[in-house]
DNA sequence: ATGGTAGGTCTCCTA
């Protein structure tokens, strides 16, 4: 038996639920992943989700910023949140699966503009977060544990449309990637969805600044899933549905999808 | 070198 699981920042799922729904009825994930809700929970259509057979689901909601949810066709159970900086933000959510894995689902802050911590307190707030994720990932026992989340890094030269041009952007600069390989080192962590694919350009994110996305192809790859050893196989299948860009009223993330077994 | 768009909201902040 294998179970599908997909990751996807919906920047605000109030405003996409028709979105989300041609996504789930067409692709079927039995676990759905979310980030950048932008709602509070009492305010997510959690009965829309139930009668497209995502009965169960797990919510960490806050009013207009941030927020992560997990919606599943099979049985899960929270296991809480970690509050990296201590600000209450809504940026991680971890289930539980009945045979013991463990999902973890982050929303790493975008850091702003200017990739200095100094003037920009956005940038050091997201090197801290990353920094406390990494002494995290060494404490953790490593085993039965998947990852996933918009991670806003995008590690690897192939994970950028230029990896000279992004050297000093924001989500490329190597400051932001020794830190995201220190968390792969310390939970000794499997990029799965580079596992699967290790070779050639692969975006997530596409910005809506750019007015013909799909030909000027200026992506990155900021939406990752990640799972401990005992968890990989050969092949999980990985995709990313770079498609889901161009529906109507998108996210600038499209939705990345990986299987394991049950 | 610059500006471009989107969403939620204490009309500006975050991405």
């Amino acid at each position: 038996m294998r179970f599908s699981i997909a990751t996807w920042n919906i920047n605000s799922v109030r405003i996409r639920m028709e979105l989300i729904a041609r996504f789930l009825r067409s692709e079927r994930p039995d676990i759905l992943c979310l980030q950048e809700l932008k709602s509070p929970a009492d305010k997510i259509a959690c009965s829309a989700f139930a009668e497209m057979g995502y009965d169960q689901s797990v919510l960490r909601g806050q009013k207009a910023y941030n927020g992560v949810a997990v919606f599943s066709r099979i049985p899960i159970t929270d296991m809480g949140s970690k509050d990296m900086l201590g600000n209450g933000s809504a940026r991680h959510v971890a289930v539980q699966l009945d045979n013991g894995i463990i999902i973890e689902n982050f929303y790493v802050p975008a850091g702003g503009y200017e990739p200095d911590p100094v003037t920009n307190p956005k940038f050091g707030e997201k090197l801290d977060y990353v920094r406390a994720m990494r002494d995290w990932s060494r404490q953790e026992q490593p085993t039965r544990k998947i990852l996933v989340g918009d991670l806003n890094i995008a590690p690897q030269e192939d994970d950028v449309w230029s990896h000279r041009q992004l050297l000093n952007v924001v989500s490329h600069t190597p400051v932001e990637v020794d830190l995201l390989n220190s968390v792969i080192e310390g939970g000794n962590w499997t990029d799965i969805v580079r596992a699967d694919i290790p070779h050639g350009k692969l975006y997530s994110w596409w910005s809506y600044r750019s007015p013909d996305w799909d030909a000027a192809d200026k992506g990155r790859r900021l939406d990752h899933i990640w799972a401990t050893p005992d968890l990989v196989r050969d092949h999980h299948c990985s995709r990313i549905l770079r498609s889901v860009r161009g529906w109507e009223r998108p996210s600038d993330h499209v939705p990345v999808i990986a299987e394991f077994d049950l």
